[in-house]
DNA sequence: TAGATTGTTAATCGATTAACAATC
DNA sequence: TAGATTGTTAATCGATTAACAATC
């Protein structure tokens, strides 16, 4: 069977994180009960939107009241797997692999960063907040002892699809993908692309058709 | 009247990126056409998906042959309004500001980042990848003089709003928001988030389902 | 109680996919 | 010519939005 079955709700999961963080900061307000609507205005949404997305985790809410901020909480990490540890390595550690292991916002969702690898070996033995970095000669044996399941690859692009085989050779099952290379794994390996032109692009036609407006 | 109109063909712009990184490519073999089918092969696309996606960009192409691809290059370019050089300034020059400041591929968007802020002082004067780094004092001048229209966010999130609102005062209409905060800007004024807690919500939910799949 | 909010069911909207004639 | 590929029109699919009864 195949594993490339389609995931669903994938525009509503997108979203779940944004809530996740506006929920976490409502909960130091101590009230025990969120509303849909009180987020929906907190993010230029819809409130049925934010009902209908709030629904896959399994949530239920209290009519008039809203949904208990607490059970909410736990719902959307829940469904997300972010309530369990997941131990991940850097590989390519350069200024965005150290940037993302900075990133503190990554710990409130369970992704702990254990090692970072760099083919530089001058960077062998020093460390990017905190975390050392090894020589990708010593991916496999680190990543089997420290049973890694998951890859953050942050290496130029010419370097992208040998560090991808490096990491699938290492037994890692999912890859967090920052370069702009379409990587080729066997079916079972996970592949998240994150596309920084994408986001380019639809900022750059936006801008585009709004001075277009104006003329 | 509002500039809030929803932008369409979202998804498809989002692809158009990787169409243009696979057709430039594929301009080195000095072939005139490309196919719609081999670029979907590619990606692991439709070929009626791609054909679609770039029928927006207004390219005709020769049955049988495929798309002319110096045209194709440059209709793609035109729409996403790449072929004309866009000027951008990095807020935060840490860690994520100095990766993006360095990432080379955004050149070939016609994206020039002519300089970099941050609030830090040890940090004036000094470069990331070549580009000076000023002080957050000097953002309105300086964005006044060099006619700057775009502003890249990399600041912490503690620091985010403020430092919109100072890019919002120096007179900038486009910002491309790569923290994890919502901004609070004038309707005038063009928010792109880049919100890399949702890439890690869809691998969670993937690894979480394969997971499952196979027990 | 009255009214705000939920959850469900239905309607709409837009994106993807299918079918196929046209054609180089 | 035969066959691969385009572009158009229609069908399907899934996401968003609307309507509204239930209810705390």
């Amino acid at each position: 069977m195949s594993t490339k079955t389609k995931l669903s709700y994938t525009p509503s999961i997108r979203r779940l994180p944004s809530y996740l963080h506006i929920i976490r900061a409502f909960q130091r307000t101590s009230d025990p009960y969120i509303s849909g609507t009180w987020i929906a205005n907190e993010l230029n949404l819809e409130p049925i939107q934010v009902r209908k997305d709030l629904a896959i985790t399994g949530i239920v809410g209290k009519p008039k009241k809203g949904y208990p901020v607490e059970q909410l909480i736990s719902a959307i990490e829940h469904y997300l797997a972010w309530d369990v540890e997941q131990k991940a390595i850097i590989v390519g550690a350069g200024n965005l692999g150290s940037a993302l292991t900075g990133y503190q916002e990554f710990r409130n969702h369970g992704l702990h960063i254990v090692a970072a690898f760099d083919s530089d070996p001058s960077k062998t033995g020093k460390t990017i907040h905190q975390v050392q970095i090894f020589h990708m000669e010593n991916l496999k044996e680190i990543v089997e002892k420290m049973n890694i399941t998951l890859a953050i690859l942050t290496v130029p692009s010419p370097y992208a699809q040998s560090s991808c085989d490096a990491i699938v050779a290492a037994g890692i099952r999912a890859i967090w993908n920052f370069t702009n290379v379409k990587l080729k794994v066997p079916e079972e390996v996970l592949v998240q692309r994150e596309d920084l032109s994408s986001g380019y692009a639809i900022l750059s036609v936006m801008m585009r058709t709004q001075a277009n407006n104006l003329s």
